[in-house]
DNA sequence: AGCTCATGGCGAG
DNA sequence: TCGCCCTGAGCTG
C-alpha cells in the first residue's frame, strides 16, 4: 500500500474524520499501550504528511509519528467498531469513525523537536506545494548513483516509492542505469512535474495509476491488468509481459535489495 | 502448516 | 550487501 500518496491521503481521512474532536486512543496489541493511554481522550487537532511518514497532532503539542514501512496497514471505518485483535498497534475512534493501524516499521509518540528533525532529513515531497525540486536536483546533478536508485532515497525525494519511481521513468523514456550526474536539468523538471500530477491523483483515487488513457489496455485491444496494488500500470510487476508501447518484453531486475522493473525497448540507454 | 513475496528502512559488517 | 523488523495473502503440501 504504501506511497506518499496513500500517506497523504490517510492524513487528509484523519483530518476529515477526527480533527477538533477528542478521540480515543488505545494499543489493543500492547506496544503503543503506555503512548496511548496518555492521548486517551484528547483533541486530534491535525494531520500531516511528509514522503511516508504520517503525523498526527494531539492538543497540547504531542504528536504521533507513523511510518508503515512495507507492511504497515490502515483500516478506516465506521461503527460497528471490529472487536481488537492482537496485531492492532493503535486504535483512534470518535463516535462516528475508528481507524485501525496494524504492522507499522514505526508507531511513536514525539514532540515538535523529534519532527523537524524528521522534516530536516527528508527531501522535497511532490505532494507538498511548498517543496522545491532544486533541493533534489542540486543532489542529483552531481551523483554517481543511478537515477532509479536515487529516486527511492528519501533524503533526495520523499514519498516516491518502488512503484512510481519504475512508471516515472518509464513515462519518460529514461534508463534507470542512468547515472544522476547524466540526467539533464530539463528531465528532472519533467520527471518532478510528473509526479507531482501522478501523485496527487494517487492521493484522490487513493490507489496508482500511469498509464495515459490512449495507452490503456484495452484501448490497444487487450484486456486490462488489476494487480494487488490496484492500479494500472505500464511496467511494475509486469516482468516478461509485452510493452503497452512498443511490444517488448519488460524486464525486472534487483536493484538495492528491490525489484526494478522497465521496457529496454522504450528507456534508451 | 510452512514457504515466498510484497508499494520500506535501519544498522551491522 | 546482508539480515532484520513489522503483517498478511497466496501459494504449496
Amino acid at each position: 500500500m504504501p506511497e506518499g500518496h496513500t500517506i497523504h491521503r490517510l492524513a487528509e481521512d484523519h483530518l476529515d474524520r477526527f480533527a477538533g474532536r477528542e478521540v480515543s486512543v488505545s494499543s489493543p496489541q500492547g506496544r503503543f499501550a503506555e503512548s496511548a493511554a496518555l492521548l486517551d481522550g484528547r483533541i486530534l487537532d491535525g494531520a500531516e504528511a511528509h514522503g511516508k511518514h504520517l503525523f498526527l497532532a494531539f492538543e497540547g503539542g504531542d504528536w504521533i509519528h507513523i511510518h508503515l514501512g512495507l507492511f504497515g496497514k490502515y483500516a478506516l471505518g465506521t461503527p460497528p467498531v471490529p472487536p481488537p485483535t492482537d496485531t492492532v498497534r493503535l486504535r483512534i475512534a470518535n463516535g462516528d469513525h475508528y481507524s485501525d493501524l496494524r504492522g507499522p516499521t514505526t508507531c511513536a509518540l514525539i514532540a515538535d523537536g523529534e519532527k523537524k528533525a524528521i522534516h530536516e532529513r527528508l527531501g522535497p515531497d511532490p505532494l507538498r506545494p511548498a517543496d522545491d525540486p532544486d533541493r533534489a536536483w542540486a543532489r542529483i546533478s552531481r551523483s554517481r548513483t543511478t537515477v532509479a536508485a536515487l529516486l527511492m532515497d528519501q533524503k533526495i525525494v520523499a514519498g516516491v516509492g518502488n512503484v512510481y519511481r519504475a512508471e516515472v521513468l518509464f513515462r519518460h523514456g529514461i534508463d534507470p542505469y542512468r547515472l544522476g550526474k547524466d540526467l539533464a536539468r530539463r528531465e528532472w523538471d519533467a520527471i518532478w512535474a510528473d509526479l507531482v500530477l501522478l501523485m496527487r491523483e494517487g492521493v484522490r483515487n487513493n490507489r496508482i495509476d500511469t498509464v495515459r488513457d490512449e495507452h490503456l489496455p484495452e484501448a490497444m485491444g487487450r484486456p486490462p491488468r488489476v494487480d494487488d496494488h490496484g492500479g494500472e500500470v505500464y511496467v511494475y510487476r509486469r516482468a516478461n509481459m509485452p510493452c503497452h508501447i512498443c511490444g517488448g518484453e519488460i524486464r525486472t531486475a534487483g536493484l538495492a535489495a528491490r525489484n526494478l522493473f522497465w521496457c529496454p525497448g522504450c528507456q534508451g540507454r
